[in-house]
RNA sequence: CGGGGAGUAGCGUAAUUGGCUAUCGCGCCUGCUUUGGGAGCAGGAGGCUGCAGGUUCAAGUCCUGUCUCCCCGACCA
């Protein structure tokens, strides 16, 4: 392939409105161009580099005996009613309307097409298990598209999807789906982490995201030498120890005009550990009242699991108000019960003498206990893990904290989906099961920005060799030579009968620019050729991920041999 | 959804209290000279200043509306 031929447009300055580092080099590199806030065109160099991880996918799912299906963009409002998820999955959903008025949508993700397609024609336990997978385009209306290509609202993604006859037998091919994504991350060439998560609006009982580190990441994930990590949305927390003083009586105490538990407790000189936190919400129209120890925070994606509810949102003033019979600021859980569902975190269970908020302007109470001085409906692990907590696996170690990039999330999603679209099969004694199922998506286009996150320098892209969109350039100094031209075909012509892709760099241009533009669009290896070497019978071999000094004179069939050798072929 | 900022050539940008033919760099085209880490000289093409109204002798600049983009916030009682 000639670069002269080839559209990449480099630029040498980044637009103004591009906000990370993936994506000005991403743009810069002529892979991608912006058409509107989340929407990106793939130029040829971007293509190519997304249909390499394509490929890798493509093998480890067909290694897990996955068959590639393609299922439509649009999707009927019937399918997303069927499992209520036309209403549950919210504003993220592009909805539009044909010209009879019918409602579809475009696929955020395609459970209940998949789910449509299986129930018709699997009706027996022979046909089990079986897995379909397929890329395709998704769309999401984010509320804030940002990190070019990483947050947008349009992108690529493998979802895969398997069909069990049973939970043990999903187990098993779960455990061989999590293989296959792993091995996929090490293709990719990423420093990555499996880690238990929270399974949000796809459902099902238990997932897996797979997180490429970076401090740009948007996650956050707690794990533990012992082997434990999970996102922080996800991460169990233990229950704290159980303070021995003496239960006291309670006793209101003036604190005029202040709300927050940090100023409570400089102004009472005790300690936030000492306060449960009174936080009221409102669940699906109803309000519920969570409580937790001062210095932590509620997380409210266990809240939201645990109350099995859609909505959940912090109340308004004016609820708080008519419920507390006080401002903001001074709700506590004494004498609420009647009134509203309280639910514990498992961290105010055995605080002693706690401090908390007096239901009436401008007064807090002290030394009140739980169960003394107040009931609770429920307790549950609804806190955020934190630092200085104990991992919940080993109870040893304090969890550790890294940002991540979600580029893959598995799902056990067991009869979520079949029972509420009534796919089933007849089991070998004829009875009718519900299917059970796994779902497996992975970002092909978050994989391009978050290896460029991982793996650049000053000077642009450093592409792995296995997603690189060219294996190999050749920076041939002066293509109108004869010589010159004829080293350069030859090598091109040997590597490409081997399956190497080859970029020759034949424009009429000066050495500096090629090599600029070759470091910017970060092909793996470089071959230069240029008449002096050429005189001695040598080209000059580069890693791009070495620096300038470490250049090999090779002769030409030296460096041929060189590359296979790296590329094993 | 709330608050703030910004839209000028492919990219980055300038334009004083409203004032002359809308600036400069990169990129692009032509020619000459150069030729191993973003060359030099000369010449050239490219703009409905986001869009629609308004104020004015005069609008990139002021006003109104609208669209788009970016940033911050989205509540820890």
């Amino acid at each position: 392939m000639y670069f002269s031929k080839m559209l990449i447009p480099t630029l040498r300055e980044a637009p103004s409105d591009a906000d990370i580092i993936s994506a000005k080099l991403m743009i810069r590199a002529g892979m991608i161009r912006k058409v509107a806030s989340g929407l990106y065109e793939f130029l040829p160099l971007g293509l190519r580099a997304l249909k390499k991880v394509e490929n890798i996918i493509r093998e480890e799912m067909n290694a897990i005996d996955g068959q590639e299906v393609s299922l439509p963009l649009i999707f009927p409002k019937e399918l997303w009613l069927e499992t209520g998820r036309w209403n549950v999955y919210g504003k993220e959903l592009f909805r539009l309307k044909d010209r009879k008025d019918a409602e579809f949508c475009l696929s955020p993700t395609a459970e209940e097409c998949i789910t449509d397609l299986i129930r018709k024609d699997i009706k027996s336990y022979k046909q089990l298990p079986l897995m379909l997978y397929q890329f395709g385009r998704k769309f999401r209306d984010e509320i804030r598209p940002r990190f070019g290509v990483m947050r947008s609202r349009e992108f690529v993604m493998k979802d895969g999807y398997s069909f069990h006859a049973d939970e043990t037998d999903l187990e098993k091919y779960y455990k061989r789906a999590f293989e296959a994504y792993t091995n996929i991350c090490e293709r990719c060439g990423f420093k990555f982490r499996a880690v238990e998560a929270a399974s949000g609006a796809i459902g099902g009982s238990f997932s897996h995201e797979f997180m490429v580190l970076a401090e740009t990441g948007e996650e956050e994930i707690a794990w533990c030498s012992c082997g434990y990590g999970a996102n922080t949305e996800k991460a169990e927390c233990v229950t704290c120890e159980l303070e021995s003083s003496e239960k006291l009586d309670a006793e209101e105490i003036l604190t005029p005009g202040i709300g927050t538990v940090e100023d409570v407790a400089k102004f009472l000189k005790t300690d936030p550990k000492k306060f449960i936190k009174t936080m009221i919400y409102t669940a699906d129209g109803k309000h519920v009242v969570a409580l937790v120890r001062g210095d932590f925070e509620i997380n409210e994606i266990k809240l939201k699991s645990f109350l099995a509810c859609e909505e959940l949102d912090l109340a308004a003033e004016k609820t708080i108000n008519d419920l507390t019979g006080a401002p903001l600021g001074f709700a506590g859980p004494v004498n609420l019960k009647e009134k509203v569902k309280i639910v514990a975190d498992l961290s105010v269970l055995n605080i002693v003498n706690a401090v908390t908020g007096a239901n009436k302007k401008d007064y807090h109470l002290k030394n009140v206990n739980i169960n003394k001085d107040f009931q609770y409906d429920a307790v549950a692990d609804i806190r955020k893990i934190t630092y200085g907590d104990i991992c919940p696996r080993c109870k040893k170690n304090k969890v550790s904290f890294s940002r991540g990039i979600e580029i893959g999330h598995i799902f056990k999603l067991g009869t979520k989906y079949s029972k509420s679209m009534n796919a089933s099969y007849l089991d070998t004694n004829g009875k009718e099961n519900f299917i059970v199922m796994g779902c497996y998506g992975i970002g092909l286009t978050r994989i391009l920005a978050a290896t460029i996150e991982q793996s650049h320098d000053d000077n642009g892209i450093i592409w792995p060799d296995n997603i690189a969109p060219f294996e190999v350039i050749i920076v041939a100094v002066n293509f109108v030579s004869e010589k010159t031209r004829e080293v350069t075909e030859k090598i091109y012509k040997e590597l490409s009968s081997k399956g190497i892709d080859v970029l020759i760099d034949d424009r009429d241009e000066r050495a500096g620019i090629k090599f600029k533009d070759a470091d910017l669009i970060g092909i793996p290896y470089r071959i230069t050729i240029g008449e002096k070497n050429l005189a001695e019978g040598k080209v000059e071999l580069k890693a791009r991920r070495d620096d300038k000094s470490a250049v090999k004179l090779l002769t030409p069939e030296e460096t041929i041999n060189e590359i296979l050798k790296i590329y094993g072929r």
